[in-house]
RNA sequence: GCCGACAUAGCUCAGUUGGCUAGAGCAGCUGAUUUGUAAUCAGCAGGCCCGGGGUUCAAAUCCUCGUGUCGGCACCA
């Protein structure tokens, strides 16, 4: 096989190029590697604006870069462009690739290349963006693009690749621009990768939070509800309920106390936390008396109403408050997803009134925290240090101070972070959480906020030992993030087999024949002793049958009860993933569960 | 919010260029069967075809305005 770019003090170079400079390297090969894809993708791209530009010849293309799934091209065209339209595109693709165009390259100065593309404005705003007196052209057949390449030799190289879907875009990702046509595709060396790809995507579909939450009924959305209302079921709201117990005693064992505030409050609150101004849009408001009222979006209003509720020494800090606070934020239609993005959802949350000399330990105890829930449920995460954004309320120096003590806190410990420059929160820094799944996606949970302004607004203070008034430091900090959406993650990183400690139901009970039915009932009894919930399959189906139905609901153990097990008082235990049978004493079964089921404290 | 696609039974889906009483499988109910590790058999019932308005002799099907869902974009205190 000949090489289709050459890797040049690690830079990847295309033929034509390396010829122009006179260079060589070390060839790379039109193979699965990740160098090889990039060129192919980027050249696919190519072969996708070919083949709309000649579908379509009003189209003007702005970029068509390589992404982690991918390539894309935004492109702008009179006509619609729809799912339907991909099968026509991939097909002109084709025809073209067939032609084998060898993919040449030219330069010429801005000022040639303004006048080449004075027709197409979204070329121009390419150009605009770019610094440089000359730029290349690469040309296949008639068809002529802007692009600094590296491409392969020749387009006859294309052969699997699949466009994948079409969106719209903004121009330069600003929703203040115009709205482009994306489409995007993916390709591969060989028939397989494509195959292998096409293949994962279908078992990620499976693993779908959606798609199990309805087959395994944890919940459901219904349009008369409205959009972003999650209906919890009672197999969801058993495995709901688990982990919120689970997470109580962990909060208590590390000095929290359960707090509630009101579902809403007066607007005056929200003015005075800068809710209003900073978030008012995304609030649900509303009118009772002449009063207007806001549903709260967040629950540190009433934890600091709560922290008000008496004067505090600096004995007492750090106090920590902690709640499962049900919120609604008017999120945006097209934002809405399953579980993932509602409209009301149940924060972990939590709030830390402490002292600034304390700020560091409390950070560094959530963060273990953090870690012991993470571990447990196999999630592997970094940190984020978020700065100051845009919208903000309090002064530069205070969010210095903020930003620099969580910095602080991360480098005290050596724990490895990275930093998001504007991404905090409107009163303060924070550290994001994000894990990685069972099949290696990102997710956003957990937070640590460092807020020195809430404290300022409502002029919360604790005495000092010099008896002097002093403001205290407020940590914000959620774990799971929402309820909401952590099981909606849980969900698809465990692809419905939850383990037992989480499971909707623990045990599925078949009873062989109608006259086992008592034995399975007493069985059920028990195990609601220890903690664990049942369900009895009885109905008057074939034995075959009922184990199929509890196989389906993904329970992690099925027991089978008979004339055998009743006389021998024992069970016959059958194993979710591994189908084996075995037989166990009724106690030792008992014992079993128990410890599966508590074998897990956060 | 924006671009595109979609909405038929509890669930998953058929339903031809507008034309007979809108179909199937699963689930549900009734009966027979009483089962030893992934679907026993038979029968029955189940629909404002997402909602409003329109075009037409005739609308699940075409147009329009909503609502909701999906894929992205933008957003995510």
């Amino acid at each position: 096989m000949s090489a289709i770019a050459i890797k040049y003090n690690d830079e990847i170079v295309d033929l034509v190029t390396a010829e122009e400079r006179g260079i060589e390297g070390e060839a790379i090969e039109l193979d699965n590697s990740a160098e090889s894809l990039d060129v192919l993708r980027h050249s696919t791209a190519h072969l996708m604006a070919q083949a709309i530009k000649s579908l379509y010849p009003d189209a003007e293309f702005y970029v068509g870069p390589t992404v982690k799934e991918g390539f894309y091209y935004d492109f702008k065209t009179a006509s619609e462009v729809g799912e339907g339209d991909l099968k026509k595109i991939e097909k002109q693709m084709l025809v073209f690739a067939k032609k084998k165009y060898k993919i040449e390259k030219y330069e010429i100065s801005m000022e040639e290349a303004k006048e080449k593309f004075k027709d197409d404005h979204l070329k121009l705003a390419v150009m605009e963006r770019i610094p440089s007196d000359t730029v290349s052209i690469y040309k296949q057949g008639e068809f002529e693009d802007l692009c600094r390449g590296p491409h392969l030799p020749s387009v006859g190289l294309i052969r699997y690749f699949k466009l994948t879907k079409v969106s719209g875009a903004y121009l330069g990702g600003d929703s203040k621009n115009e709205m482009l046509t994306r489409i995007y595709g993916i390709a591969f060396a060989t028939k397989e990768a494509l195959k292998a790809h096409m293949d994962m995507m279908r078992e990620a579909e499976k693993r779908d939070h959606r798609k199990l939450g309805n087959e395994m009924k944890l919940f459901t959305f219904r349009e008369e509800v409205g959009a972003g209302f999650a209906i919890w079921l009672p197999a969801g709201g058993r495995l709901r309920s688990r982990l919120e117990s689970l997470l109580f005693k962990a909060h208590r064992k590390r000095g929290y106390e359960p707090v509630r505030g009101p579902e809403m409050l007066r607007s005056d609150l929200w003015k005075t936390s800068g809710h209003y101004q900073n978030y008012g849009e995304n609030m649900y408001f509303t009118n009772i008396d002449e009063l207007e009222f806001g549903v709260k979006p967040m629950n540190c209003v009433g934890h600091i109403k709560v922290y008000e509720d008496e004067l505090h020494s600096y004995r007492d800090l750090p106090l920590k408050y902690f709640e499962y606070g049900v919120v609604h934020r008017h999120e945006m239609t097209g934002a809405l997803h399953g579980l993932f993005r509602v409209r009301e959802f149940t924060q972990d949350d939590a709030h830390i009134f402490c002292t600034v000399d304390q700020i560091e330990e409390q950070i560094i105890d959530v963060v273990e925290f953090v870690d012991k829930i993470m571990t447990t449920f196999g999630f592997e995460y970094k940190m984020m240090i978020s700065t100051k954004p845009e919208k903000a309320v309090g002064d530069a120096e205070v969010w210095e101070k903020s930003e620099a003590a969580l910095v602080a806190a991360m480098e005290a410990h050596n724990l490895a972070y990275t930093i998001d420059e504007g991404g905090g929160a409107f009163y303060g820094p924070k550290i994001d959480i994000k894990i990685l799944d069972a099949i290696g996606r990102e997710w956003q949970c957990g937070t640590i906020q460092l807020d020195n302004n809430l404290p300022a607004r409502f002029e919360l203070e604790y005495n000092g030992e010099e008896n002097e008034k002093i403001q205290p430091v407020m940590i914000h900090r959620a774990i799971l993030g929402s309820f909401e959406r952590f099981i909606g993650i849980l969900t698809e990183h465990y692809a419905g087999e939850f383990p037992m400690f989480i499971a909707p139901t623990q045990v599925a009970i078949v009873p062989v024949a109608e006259s086992h039915k008592e034995y399975a009932k007493l069985l059920s009894d028990k195990l609601i002793d220890i903690n664990a919930d049942s369900e009895i399959y009885a109905k008057n189906d074939s034995l075959n049958k009922r184990i199929r139905t509890a196989e389906k609901t993904r329970v992690p153990m099925i027991v089978v009860l008979g004339d055998e097990e009743i006389e021998n008082k024992t069970v016959a235990i059958r194993d979710r993933r591994t189908r084996e049978q075995y037989t166990l004493s009724e106690e030792e079964f008992l014992q079993l569960i128990q410890t599966k089921v508590n074998e897990v404290n956060f």
